[in-house]
RNA sequence: GGCGCAUUCGUCUAGGGGUUUAGGACGCUGCCCUCUCAAGGCAGAGAUCACCGGUUCGAAUCCGGUAUGCGCUACCA
């Protein structure tokens, strides 16, 4: 069982999951169902500064909601210290890694030295060769040290990564990192071994932004006498400006799409897209398809950029293939928190239904949905007068209003078919266009100049609610 | 500055030596449909495949260099 699929999603809860690590999660987690393998959660929670309280609950929150499940986990970093702690002081005893007693300050000292003179920035080694009385002193001094990784200072490290292929590095290039802070947390680089390890994780799939640290995870796996996992280095987010996806360029964090009335599938299928490709075709794929279909040998190595057009686009069809009962529903949430407060709540469910297929089309997002309902939740429309009269001049505007009350109020049914047959005829009689015709009874009914079909929502809003806003708007551009 | 990665329409991408007059999608423009707005249909504009050299009968595709972008260069991940 060797060759078993173990791959895991690492993220550190510093607050809402960015899009970026999200798309990082979702890499995994095809890569584990595609191959039948397992996905782990693990909390790297080993920086106590950046650390958010209620971050992991989010976070699995935000997995729960894309339904990206994990087998095992999630496990926490902060829960494993003594195991870290354990394997830096085996390096230490080994002569792998040594104590380090220097300050921040003169850290800071030393690199602004260094940059001030072009020199390549990376700590000077002055604690690499202490003597036992040196370190015993130190200590004795009450300094707790950091224990640092004793870097080859020659030779070359490579790694084969899975997309971008065989990647060289220089020894000499590479500083004696920390493994243990003074706080007695291990900094991500012995963490990440450790646990990647112990859990047996087979392949490691992380954003490019680790490619370069990847050598001292290779030398920290030798030093451990461990067979490091398989690399893929997952091309990055960017904004519009091509600059790392962040907050100036809007939402970053995937609660705030699913706020913003995104549906959990498309954000699948869209952020699935970026990276990722099927063929030189498909677009629409549903989660199954992507799972089966998923591969590494199909992740692009180049960076992209979100286009938040086109998730709007994706948005609309996938919410125009939902049937109607999961559009209401899903769109009840939204209608709930969005419609004006005077609309008594709970917002009728039986109504919404009714109303749904008339937006469904038109809703590019679940959010977007209250404002193209309102005005039939709403008891008195407002609108401007001059809007109603459209292309029409104000008397022509009143006949169409009187003829169409009239007629309507002589109808037996309510239906939309019934109705449409008895005013479209009007608009020839009165010798006008039908679109300025029905221009004013659209912006009688609806109070505005865009709507669903006419007669289709007058149908919805109801017999009564209408001859009253027909009568109401009469009056309006009477007086 | 050093090291690393990348570079195909504005954007996401297909393509991996001849099948390519470089394909699809978003967006954009026009037309059709039409009671408005959408949706849908059709059409169009949009890429000298970053640049320069090389290999080859032949290169977007392979190699080298240059440029540009991005990433890393913390007791952050």
């Amino acid at each position: 069982m060797g060759s078993e699929v173990r791959v895991r999603f690492a993220p550190s809860p510093t607050g809402y999951p960015h899009v970026g690590n999200i798309r990082t999660a979702l890499f995994n987690w095809l890569f584990a169902r595609h191959n039948k393998g397992v996905f782990i959660l693990r909390i790297e929670d080993t920086d106590q500064e950046r650390k958010v309280e209620g971050a992991t609950e989010i976070i699995m929150e935000s997995l729960g909601w894309l339904g990206m499940d994990w087998d095992e986990g999630p496990f926490f970093q902060s829960h494993r210290l003594d195991m870290y702690k354990k394997y830096a002081e085996q390096l230490v005893t080994e002569d792998k890694a040594y104590y380090c007693f220097c300050s921040s300050e003169r850290l800071d000292a030393m690199r602004k030295d260094q940059a001030a003179r072009k020199l390549p920035p990376g700590y000077d080694r002055r604690c690499r060769c202490l003597s036992n009385e040196q370190i015993e002193t130190e200590k004795a001094r009450g300094i707790v040290p950091v224990v640092r990784f004793k870097s080859p200072t020659e030779g070359q490290t490579s790694i084969t990564d899975l997309i971008r292929g065989e990647v060289i590095f220089e020894n000499s290039l590479m500083d004696d990192f920390v493994l243990l802070k003074s706080d007695g947390y291990p900094t991500y680089h012995l963490a990440n071994i450790v646990d990647d390890h112990y859990m047996n994780i087979s392949h490691v799939m992380r954003a490019e932004e680790w490619l370069s640290s990847t050598p001292r995870h290779i030398l920290l796996y030798a030093a451990l006498g461990w067979k490091p996992p398989q690399f893929a280095h997952l091309p990055m987010i960017l904004g519009p400006d091509k600059s790392k996806l962040s907050k100036r360029h809007g939402a970053t964090a995937i609660n705030e799409y699913q706020n913003e009335g995104y549906l959990p599938e498309t954000m699948i299928n869209f952020l699935a897209l970026l990276g990722w490709s099927l063929d030189d075709k498909t677009e629409i794929m549903s989660r199954e398809e992507i799972i089966a279909n998923f591969s590494v040998e199909r992740v692009s190595k180049t960076a992209a950029v979100f286009n938040k057009d086109k998730l709007e686009w994706m948005n609309g069809v996938y919410i125009r293939n939902l049937s109607i009962d999961d559009f209401t529903e899903r769109c009840l949430p939204f209608v709930e928190r969005r419609l004006p407060p005077e609309v008594k709540r709970p917002i009728d469910a039986g109504y919404l239904k009714q109303i749904a297929p008339l937006v469904q089309e038109r809703a590019k997002t679940l959010n977007e949905v209250p404002q193209l309902v309102d005005f039939l939740f709403v008891n008195k429309l407002e609108y401007d007068t001059i809007i109603l009269q459209g292309k029409l001049d104000k008397v022509q505007a009143v006949v169409v209003l009187e003829k169409s009350i009239s007629m309507l109020e002589k109808l037996e049914g309510w239906d939309s078919d019934i109705m449409e047959k008895a005013i479209r005829p009007l608009s020839d009689e009165l010798s006008m266009k039908v679109g300025p015709f029905f221009s004013v009874l659209r912006v009688a009914i609806t109070g505005r100049t865009a709507s669903p079909p006419l007669f289709q929502t007058m149908a919805v809003l109801g017999r009564a609610r209408c001859m009253e806003r027909l009568k109401a708007a009469l009056q309006k551009i009477k007086s």
